[in-house]
DNA sequence: GCATAAAATGTAATCGTTTACATTTGCCTA
DNA sequence: TAGGCAAATGTAAACGATTACATTTTATGC
């Protein structure tokens, strides 16, 4: 491959004056600066971005980390982290890591590999932390979680999200306002965060009235279609039945309504579903889906301009959670209640 | 940050030594070993992956390139490609490019930025070519093509796909054999090449009988949800109306789907319709979707293999078309049509 | 035309690894 | 114990860019 000395020979000059001329043309006559762009243009040169990098110390790429692509959730906080990453003139890699793969291990990895100039974590982590993430001071890079929340186990990391608890009592209180009072929870796995607090915000509005905490029901369901149609199943084949499903996200919350209507019920007719997320489906499942909205594009947006403080101040690193405001959609699974 | 001479300081060693000790450990001693590796816990030493990658001109890296993340239809595709990955010590970082924003000069900075060792385009390329892309030889790093097809305007470039155009005359004909003769088409954008693969397919289906040849009807749907609830609007409001409905991919059918129920008609008692993918959500919509199934994550695996063993054998680098089976998966979302 | 400042260019060190080659060490055999 | 060979280690040059500093060229003012 060509390089920046072969360019210098052909044009005459030295290294220096081409790497000049690529970085800061004004500081390159115009004579030069024509011999040397010809030069540029003969060769097909192109910079080795890993020598640049290598030699910068910046990459001026952020990894973005996610559980899996092909989840309909992340379309939106992408394209935010994508727009605010365009405007910044920073290239964003991502890493899919299922997330049984997941560990703090991995990320301090990706860190230490200094493969980017920062970390979008927008998976859960499991708690065995590691020196490098535990404490502000020692990260080689500067790290953000969005959506997700962190293990209280590990110190705190910066992070923005909506306030998952809260949000998950608001849809309880919502089926409870509705006259209903079986309302059961289908969760994902242990190694989801976001999703124990969405099951804890469950528990919260069950548990405050009298009139439901008996009734306190929590399925597995692996984030999956077909998890959440089994735990369905298993729901539906206890008594008292449940009346209303309330799912830790829209996804599970289709497996069910697939599985309610498999048995030949129908919903919201005999039982509700509510869901969390708002994916671009959830208004188009049938009948369409009341759900949780959060505002997916500006926490991608947020926790992009979050890393880049970080970066460009390693002093701004701070340890605070950002919480951007969710709101209840009203759609049209989820039907009063009445004996 | 430690590097490896502070680690062979400490150590008491050269670099080299310390070199070896991570490269080809039995190449050193066994007590200069437990001297480096102790000096390497001790400064909590890790690599400078830039260093070595720029030194060894090898990233261990391959990029996938894809429209969308969030396109749940990649899930499996990338599975593939990880698994393979995975046994083969590569890493897989991916680029979200969307579809309006891809073009051959993209793909060319990022072949030419050395950053990966290979890429591999789950994506349509636009044939506004380059030097690059046309011609097997010039190519610094190899590019293999999954799932989508290459513009013919460009020298054609190593790629597995199924046959886009066989499987939609196959879905094309399966309508017609149920009795339909009024079938439209709802088809993506000019950029998505595949789709017009797929549009010409529905095309030869209608063509090839005198009973449909009168009635071929396309519209463009976008690829998204909302674009073909709009595409298939215009189409209820034609007449003769539609009997059946092909859509270039399942999520437009969903759109689709959700569009002539909101028309108050039933899919598949009035209007019949067909998806193309068999994505994850295909199987729980109401009606269950009959479309087409791709071999995701066979396509990702050998899709990996392939662009791996350009990497390895520079010389295996050829242009060839890899065609996988695909396969009609019939559900619920068609009926006979009886007059 | 000369002194001086400013602008343009060149020189060479540097970033952290790897690796070809040179040197040292250790071991075995005669 | 010397000689010879293999194993272990060290030395130093790369890889391709950037950049502090030194040097040369050009422009400016008198």
């Amino acid at each position: 491959m060509v390089s920046i000395n072969h360019v210098a020979e052909i044009a005459g000059v030295s290294n220096a004056t081409v790497s000049r001329c690529i970085n800061d043309p004004l500081k390159v006559s115009k004579r030069t600066r024509a011999k040397v762009q010809s030069a540029i243009a003969d060769t097909g040169y192109t910079a080795n971005t890993l020598a640049r990098s290598f030699r910068r110390g910046k990459t001026n790429m952020i990894m973005v980390v996610i559980p899996s692509v092909g989840d309909p959730f992340f379309t939106l906080v992408m394209e935010g982290i994508r727009a605010a990453a365009k405007r910044c003139g920073y290239t964003i890699m991502i890493n899919e890591t299922q997330l049984s793969d997941l560990n703090a291990d991995e990320i301090d990895a990706m860190m230490v590999s200094r493969q980017a100039d920062g970390i979008i974590l927008l998976a859960s982590l499991s708690p065995f932390g590691n020196a490098m993430l535990s404490g502000t001071s020692n990260r080689p890079i500067p790290i953000v979680i969005g959506c997700e929340t962190v293990s209280s186990d590990l110190a705190s990391l910066p992070s923005v999200h909506i306030d998952n608890v809260g949000a998950a009592k608001e849809a309880t209180e919502y089926l409870i306002s509705q006259g209903h009072r079986n309302v059961s929870f289908i969760s994902g796995p242990e190694s989801s965060l976001l999703t124990k607090d969405r099951e804890y915000g469950y528990l919260k509005g069950m548990l405050a009235s009298k009139t439901t905490s008996e009734y306190v029901q929590i399925e597995d369901g692996g984030m999956s279609i077909h998890g959440s149609a089994k735990a369905t199943r298993k729901l539906l084949s206890q008594r008292p039945r449940p009346t209303a499903i309330f799912c830790a996200n829209d996804e599970m919350a289709m497996g069910a309504i697939h599985e309610i209507k498999n048995q030949g019920l129908s919903v919201p007719g005999d039982i509700s579903v509510i869901g969390f997320d708002d994916i671009r489906y959830a208004e188009i499942t049938d009948p369409p889906l009341t759900t949780i909205y959060q505002p997916a594009e500006e926490i991608g947006e947020r926790v992009f301009y979050r890393v880049l403080r970080s970066i460009e101040d390693a002093g701004a690193d701070d340890d605070m959670a950002e919480i951007v405001p969710h709101k209840l959609i009203i759609r049209k699974s989820v039907k009063k209640f009445e004996l």
